[in-house]
RNA sequence: GUGGGUGUAGCUCAGCUGGUUAGAGUGCCGGGUUGUGGCCUCGGAGGUCGGGGGUUCAAGUCCCCUCACUCACCCCA
């Protein structure tokens, strides 16, 4: 019989690398407690509706990459895909804008795609989500964007780059969608065939086309920045004069399109150069209509999300610097010691001080490799000789330097632990 | 969904044009005298050569199918 193994493009991230993982998520909970950020939790599952109104029918994600089933033979339901949807419709179900209508929120947890793995993609994934929800104000874009690089840079990243768009809103953008496909028409004959299908179905996404020949069709073409109207225009404006208040340093990408259709105004993208073709790291922008289009009043938001696997894979340092190491262990010679130790083990680990002993009474040579394998710090030598006497030496394996402390109590070996901790 | 690459010990890989009991490094376990780790040294365990079929006296090595992984397209975090 076959082995199970996991299901394609889902992941198991094993202890070594679990250590890179916390550390990353304990900054972020720091950094977003300066900004008055709070979590919340919400289901992996959701009703399939959820996402088909709130991303859009004829978007990649809809089409063809959520997982969907029928649940029972009663109603479709949906592996999350991503999270705004989700936090937008618990934001309304429990009518969190009666009772503030300033809401910052973020969460942290796994979205499902089933697209073909490769580099830095994987069809189970972990993002970072933070949404700023009830206000309109620039500044509010330009402070989540402040906030991400902080966020970043605190994680060690480096050589990011930040891309900023407007996409215009429900009322400039179909004239320039008119427009772009006018204007390619006329050049259809130059386009790849992924292209002249987008002609169709989505022209703003020829931008994105890394053909040369489609490049060249629409380096002419005109940016979607002369079209929107001057509400979206002066709201980019502002935009990009808070960033540079706030000395954030962009890039305006005219081409820059996004996947869902809820986004309005401002877009943005974190990319790097070292991660091959899945190059964004994070990105986001304005969802002035989603809060409608899921049933609820009219409430502007803004949030982004944060591939958290392409994250760490840029996180510098060894996946070892980010474990704790035992403080202590415990080297017992002989069924009186092991006897001595094992409740003494325990007993420091309710201390708060990292304790590790070996249960097969090996001899003291393979107890001290194993105490250099699990790099612990010190480790204490215990054999009849010591419990008669009621000393026992502590060797600091680092410096090697080997000390007698006195064993008579628990509680003094304990007490004599933690000021050696200190 | 479409292409390319790769599948040999836990891990990283070698195995020339098919030829006797499949190798190395690393990791693991144990020794190198009586109670002290890292270095060195000796020994040991560990492989249905991804799976199935075929060609052949003989296949890890050639052919076909299949699966998995991987990279790219696509899309996005």
């Amino acid at each position: 019989m076959s082995n199970i193994t996991a299901v394609r493009g889902f992941k198991d991230i094993l202890p070594e690398e679990s250590g890179k993982w916390q550390h990353v998520e304990k900054i972020a909970r720091q950094v977003f407690a300066n900004y008055g950020i709070h979590e919340i939790k919400i289901p992996l599952l959701e009703k399939t509706e959820l996402f088909k109104r709130g991303i859009g029918e004829t978007t990649d994600i809809v089409e063809k990459e959520m997982y969907t089933f029928l649940d029972r033979g009663d109603e479709y339901l949906t592996l999350r895909p991503e999270a705004t949807a989700s936090v937008i419709r618990a934001y309304l179900e429990h009518n969190m804008y009666k009772v503030d209508p300033i809401t910052k929120l973020f969460t942290i947890g796994p979205m499902f795609r089933r697209e073909r793995p490769q580099k830095g993609r994987f069809r189970q994934f972990h993002q970072i989500n933070v949404e700023f929800i009830g206000q309109k104000d620039p500044r509010v874009d330009s402070e989540l964007i402040f906030m991400l690089a902080h966020f970043l840079s605190t994680t060690g990243l480096t050589n990011l780059k930040l891309e900023i768009n407007s996409l215009g809103c429900p009322e400039c953008r179909p004239s320039f969608r008119e427009n772009i496909k006018n204007f390619l028409n006329d050049r259809e004959g130059r386009l790849c065939p992924d292209c002249k299908r987008r002609l169709e179905t989505n022209p703003l996404r020829i931008f994105d086309c890394k053909n040369d020949s489609c490049q060249e069709s629409i380096a002419e073409a005109p940016s979607i920045l002369e079209y929107i109207c001057s509400d979206c225009g002066d709201h980019f404006e502002s935009v990009k004069r808070y960033l540079e208040l706030l000395g954030v340093e962009y890039t305006i990408n005219t081409r820059m399109v996004r996947g869902l259709d809820y986004y309005t105004q401002t877009a943005f993208e974190i990319i790097t150069e070292s991660l091959g073709s899945q190059n964004a790291i994070a990105g986001g922008g304005r969802y002035d209509g989603l809060t409608r289009i899921l049933g609820g009043p009219d409430i502007p938001g803004i949030g982004f999300a944060i591939g958290l696997e392409r994250l760490i894979s840029l996180v510098p340092g060894r996946d070892e610097d980010f474990i704790q190491f035992p403080h202590l262990f415990i080297a017992a010679l002989g069924q009186k010691a092991q006897e001595f130790s094992f409740p003494l083990c325990n007993a420091l680990r309710k201390a708060g001080i990292r304790t590790e002993m070996d249960f097969s009474d090996r001899s003291l040579k393979s107890q001290m490799k194993r105490s250099d394998k699990l790099n612990c710090l010190n480790t204490l030598i215990i054999g009849e000789r010591e419990i008669d006497e009621g000393k026992a030496p502590l060797r600091n394996m680092a410096t090697k330097e080997q000390n007698s402390i006195d064993i008579q109590s628990i509680e003094g070996i304990i007490q004599t632990l933690i000021n050696l901790k200190q």
